[in-house]
DNA sequence: GCGTAGCTAATCTGATCAAATATTGCCAGA
DNA sequence: TCTGGCAATATTTGATCAGATTAGCTACGC
């Protein structure tokens, strides 16, 4: 009975695995700024982990765009330019309404409780001004609603663009804070109830491109 | 001067970017059969290389959706399901117009004779029915003009489509051959000349369905 | 059918080597 | 003497490897 692995929900899974978690949250939650240098060695001792899972979580990162390879094999965050934002806006313009599409197709009631739920923390974070919780429920929202969809090449496209313009959104939440921040989620939630896959996906779609124009106002 | 590195192409690029390399393009030509296991000692011996590079490639990869990690910790190529296929579809409906749309709009003489050359040769190889040959010419066909495209997360995105048809790709070569292919590059190229960007776009359009629609065939 | 032994393969650590950056010291010229 | 550039050195960091450990699978005996 020597093992006491570190806790009970994720028994045996791998380091490297777990690395990817925490760097992949870090990235996305803002706990780097773009252009800032990410080392092999400085992550394994933050994470207290071991430099071949860390490397590896790098790999990955760096292979969906989280993270740059720097010409002289150093990693940094990358800097997200105007141009940049556009194309990922492009994309999430027509993947997000998608999967919210078929995702409306085959929710259930509980799902949709759920949703709500995670509505309303997301309502008291914008209320209460606190930026990282918003970010993290934000996407938890838009994450789960993927998952619905059960598309998961979809889900995957989408999801990965969320760590181009994560850290950006951090800077812009940071700068402008979170008060001027409207839910646009209510009437996605509506559509959903409704039944109405069409009205809910046209709705995600106001909500996502008045999410990118807050992101270009911000890096502006 | 005891720097006698393999060729002098690529100079100083590290073993887990040459691995990455070539394991993508096995994948991505079919010298992988859907479903296929993938070891990563029997990697490393095939390419001679050690284990931390290969494991690292094989972490970009999977990334990327061209492997899959089992829930046990074993690597293989996943198979294409018939929804699978669909979502692509979808995905490369959209993006490959847009950036061929963009890249008619700064494309130069140079660009479009490179591209030219490119089609005679990928003409070449469906006539005398040289599969490789075809796939690996039309993917460097399309990967060029998204280049031309100059929008790098668009690109990715894109390119990375291809990791996941790839391999369903090769096995429909394998079993109906290439002399059913038609070439519908003629006509984006013609497109290209004239400077006609929605046309370009409109042409690949159906390029990507016509091959999509091999692949729907060849799985069924 | 069930449990155990042995094997294969993945995982991780720590060490070693190489490359790149930062630092320091030196010298020439004002 | 002070300042600026240059070069040599030191330190940091990345890349790779070999070995030890552990997990999952297989086959055999009961």
């Amino acid at each position: 009975m020597t093992n006491l692995d570190t806790n009970l929900s994720a028994a045996a899974l791998p380091i490297h695995e777990i690395v990817y978690q925490e760097l992949r949250a870090l990235i996305l939650f803002g706990e780097f700024i773009p252009g800032e240098a990410v080392t092999i060695q400085g992550l394994a001792t933050r994470l207290s982990a071991g430099l071949t899972p860390v490397r590896e979580a790098i790999r990955r990162l760096t292979a969906e765009g989280a993270l740059s390879f720097n010409d002289n094999r150093r990693v940094c965050v990358p800097t997200l330019s105007l141009k940049d934002l556009e194309d990922v806006s492009f994309a999430r313009q027509f993947l997000e309404p998608k999967l919210i599409f078929m995702a409306a197709q085959q929710v259930t009631a509980q799902d949709i409780t759920a949703l709500i739920t995670l509505d309303s923390a997301l309502d008291q974070a914008i209320f209460r001004g606190d930026a990282p919780m918003y970010l993290r429920l934000n996407y938890q929202f838009h994450h789960q609603l993927y998952q619905l969809a059960r598309a998961p090449i979809l889900s995957a496209l989408t999801d990965g663009l969320w760590l181009r313009f994560g850290p950006s959104l951090r800077i812009v939440c940071g700068r402008l804070g979170t008060l001027h921040l409207v839910d646009q989620h209510k009437e996605t939630l509506l559509a959903l109830k409704a039944g109405d896959a069409q009205a809910a996906s046209d709705a995600i779609l106001k909500d996502v491109l008045q999410g990118m124009e807050q992101i270009r106002i911000g890096i502006a």
